[in-house]
DNA sequence: TACAGTAGAGAACGTTCGTTCTCCACGCTA
DNA sequence: TAGCGTGGAGAACGAACGTTCTCTACTGTA
């Protein structure tokens, strides 16, 4: 089998397993057995389990925003349709909350390479907000409502956070309007 | 030593150890190390680790909420006492963010027993916060700022989530008087 | 002083898991 | 065809950890 394509049968079975159950609950084994890549070569292409997890969460990064910024460019990047997006995402049947929180969680000390792919998601995404709208403090009270909405989602069950932080967005970006004027 | 004691020094062990280092980093034998009980004793006290687990998020829960009520309800019950005390909290050197988001992270499919825990801290918290304000959805959009507050501060290690979040939440309550006269 | 029961210290057991090693089959070159 | 190197399957190794077991010391009682 091709090494590229290992890779990524490998990538995406890590994803799908590691965001489904969690990464300490997922087995090499079970990665391999996914993947249908070898032990052998699965520690040729990440020669440790935490390179695997690092490229994992870079991978899922930039999918994620990839998926986001496609669907609210579509709205015509009305700010709002970030919540529409996070709506859509949080009825998702295999949803399971933010998988860069869930792994801040798991690791209580991360590699400082976890580390850094998961502020690395947060700070993309908090930079995104702030092209979307025009005033960055603004950008960042968006932003909490986002990372909230999708904790109590996750914890909850209940999608309708999305609707809620909708709602509280929209009331800010009036406000920040009327006040610019 | 009294049993009683024995239950309080495991569970000051267990919440310490846990919150700092997350639950799965922490062994028995290192509670049953840092509390001085014995690994007899603590298995009488408390049968299995989930047990253990269980009980540290019931009373951390417990203690959190008693001190953000103390708080809040010292400064008049203004809900932005709320945001106030969060970032005190932020800028604990131990603060490690939300106990019960990261044991949600940790544990992929947690038990039945621990998922009822975390869900009932964030009910008891969603509760108290409709204590505090007259319009339940407003409280429910202060509750989505405290909670992305709280874990952006903890990934980005940054206490001004707080004063973002108040901003965000002086904004909300204030708009939701206008409309409500 | 003899004894029964309890408690603590720590060894031991069984499992899980990340990682490495062994062995064998297959394909390429002379 | 003989030999060599690569790749896969799965055994094996070593560590960590939840849980249980063993052995010893001590306390209170007749």
């Amino acid at each position: 089998m091709d090494p590229a394509e290992a890779t990524e049968r490998l990538l995406e079975a890590a994803e799908t397993l590691f965001y489904a159950h969690g990464v300490q609950a997922v087995g090499m084994d079970a990665v391999r057995e996914r993947s249908g890549v070898s032990l052998k070569r699965l520690y040729q292409c990440f020669p440790s389990k935490d390179d695997l997890v690092e490229a994992y969460l870079l991978r899922r990064d930039e999918r994620w925003r990839a998926s986001l910024r496609g669907f609210v460019r579509a709205h015509g990047d009305d700010p709002l349709a970030v919540f529409e997006w996070l709506y859509d995402w949080f009825r998702e049947p295999d949803f399971r909350g933010c998988a860069f929180i869930n792994s801040f969680g798991e690791f209580g000390e991360p590699t400082p390479r976890i580390l850094a792919a998961i502020r690395k998601h947060k700070d993309e995404v908090r930079a995104y907000l702030r092209e979307l709208v025009p005033d960055p403090p603004l950008a960042d009270m968006l932003f909490s409502l986002v990372e909230g909405a999708t904790v109590l989602a996750a914890i909850g069950g209940d999608p309708g956070e999305a609707a809620t932080a909708r709602e509280a967005a929209a009331v800010l970006i009036k406000a920040n309007k009327r006040r610019r004027t």
